[in-house]
DNA sequence: TATGAATGAGCATTCATTCAT
DNA sequence: TATGAATGAATGCTCATTCAT
């Protein structure tokens, strides 16, 4: 077994915070490299180029997301507080270092570069099914899933204001409304 | 005096092109200095530097966001056709070159930089305030407040998912929304 | 003894086809690694250095030429028929991928090096010393030696010219020519 | 009149000398940049890439080596001298620094490049019809012509010998043919 | 005012080489 | 022995900015 100073896991996780508050353009491989331990060349060693890299970040980030955030869904759980749960998991990465969502901020600064832009789309698909399988639970499929759309627009959005106003009211907002929306709907069954 | 060779507003046209498309930290003096005609030193003669010539961009691109956009809401028209008038526009906007909403991509990328932090920030606010405006023709203030407040968080995420998917069904689902809301709130007031 | 997973020759062999190909100062570790099928440690675990493998493929450059090109020169044929064979031989190197003479352009470029100096250096007196053998079959040791030596000027010259041209034209132009002083010499002395 | 604290000329001097001393890849922009007094940036901001710069140098290389060698070709000298006195100051030349001829140099390194081959080309066609035209003076013009090719190529071909044993010898013979063939013309054609 | 030249720092990447297993 | 990892230096080039005229 060859040695290994650093593994992949954490290399990833350290330039997914630097991807992370600096934005795409702006972290350097200099950053990148100091910021993972490895030094230039070793990082280029590993991931080819800073394309690759951002792309093995964001598969990266979308497994911690769904470890972290998505999973949620499937806990033991009133569907209700599962929703809750989850979104309160997605604030509380957005208000790390206000850095907002890290898949909205690449999409708007690099979305359309073909090499990112299907690992961001997924994300947010399956987002999006995902928060629709809790809605279902309480109402219509379609209804489930449009709600669940409108609620990943509005915290995109949220998630933005956040960013520009430091008041986390936005993120808060976005919990009440899924959650008011439940309720809405689960009236609605009755 | 005289004559001006280039002038200003041109200048930032071309410059909120750039920034636009490229977005800040890709957008290089030297593009920018091509795309605006001046040289260079040029540039930063008129502008000092790049982030202040970014906060200039900022400004006139909100002067040009109410000129073209806001400045609907004043029009001799039915309230629900201005409300929809305004969201075409900004549509049409977001559709230019699959560029998205110009302040939300600067708001995610460089919205924690103190000198375009307030820039954005306000025209976020005269968005709402406008927009409330609105429907605060069909409705209490404070409803009219709550509904603009959600049609933004809508708009940016729907132009992130525009940018993603290029689909422009996300923009026009966000003008229907917003028309539905005016009747909903009409019907309710009468 | 265990197996030899790549032979030497066949190394030698890659590499040699990189350094031709692309030059001494271009050929990288990289490319000579990945031709020779070892990996980078591997080839300078074999040979210690760029400039000791290049030493090595020298060498084996020189034997190589020795066993298809100047071998020729002890076949049991009339001898201007084993010296158009020799050249003959010699262009079809040189024509291969249109790299010209190995040794000439690794004496151009790096001619003055102290450790491949005097391999090429040797190879080019070896090539002289053959050619004169066989003009010396039909007239003296010194005229044989003189012709030798002109068309060795000669053949490098053509090689440089063809390699700019692409016209093997000149290749042809020396076959012919060492032919020609081979009658005109054999008719002298008769 | 803006600043210029070197002049283009003397910049193509220094690199033409960087060129020609380590060859096209082994000459660095670094080493470019600090033997031309300008800085990296500096040169690039001249020339605009590596590329470039080689090909600037090489036009200026043609212009310099008309100036110097092929312009004693319309001396008022008799034909004899003005040929001998020719090759010397090309030997002179090659003999600086050991480096041999420019061209030949360039055109084995990097001949087949599209951007430097025509340039190297086209220095070679002017020096065969310069030469030639000194023979056509005492010969026909076909003869002259080949004569001219021939000396071409061994002259290239004793440059190469003369930059691996450092033995000007190679190149003084060229003088004492070129001459010689001019003497045999001469008297044949009397 | 406008513009070519200049600059020091930094870019992403590759270099030849060494190390550790 | 072979091979992934690591490394310090250098590659060609661009950065934002300043200077001088």
């Amino acid at each position: 077994m060859p040695i290994q100073k650093t593994n992949k896991a954490d290399i990833l996780l350290r330039c997914w915070e630097v991807f992370h508050r600096e934005g795409y353009n702006a972290a350097s491989i200099s950053k990148l490299a100091e910021a993972s331990g490895l030094g230039k060349p070793g990082l280029l060693h590993h991931f080819g180029s800073k394309e690759q890299l951002m792309q093995a970040v964001l598969e990266y980030a979308r497994e911690q997301f769904h470890a972290y955030v998505l999973s949620v869904a499937q806990e033991h759980l009133p569907p209700e507080q599962r929703l809750e749960k989850l979104l309160r998991r997605q604030n509380r990465l957005a208000k790390y270092e206000r850095r907002g969502c890290f898949f909205a901020n690449m999409a708007l600064e690099t979305g359309r570069d073909e090499h990112f832009n299907p690992l961001i789309t997924t994300l947010f698909e399956e987002w999006q099914q995902t928060v629709a399988g809790l809605y279902a639970l309480v109402s219509t499929p379609e209804t489930a899933r449009e709600i669940a759309y409108r609620l990943l627009l509005e915290y995109e959005g949220a998630v933005t204001m956040y960013k520009l106003s430091n008041d986390t009211a936005h993120l808060e907002g976005i919990v009440e409304r899924a959650v008011q929306y439940f309720k809405q709907h689960s009236q609605t069954q009755i």
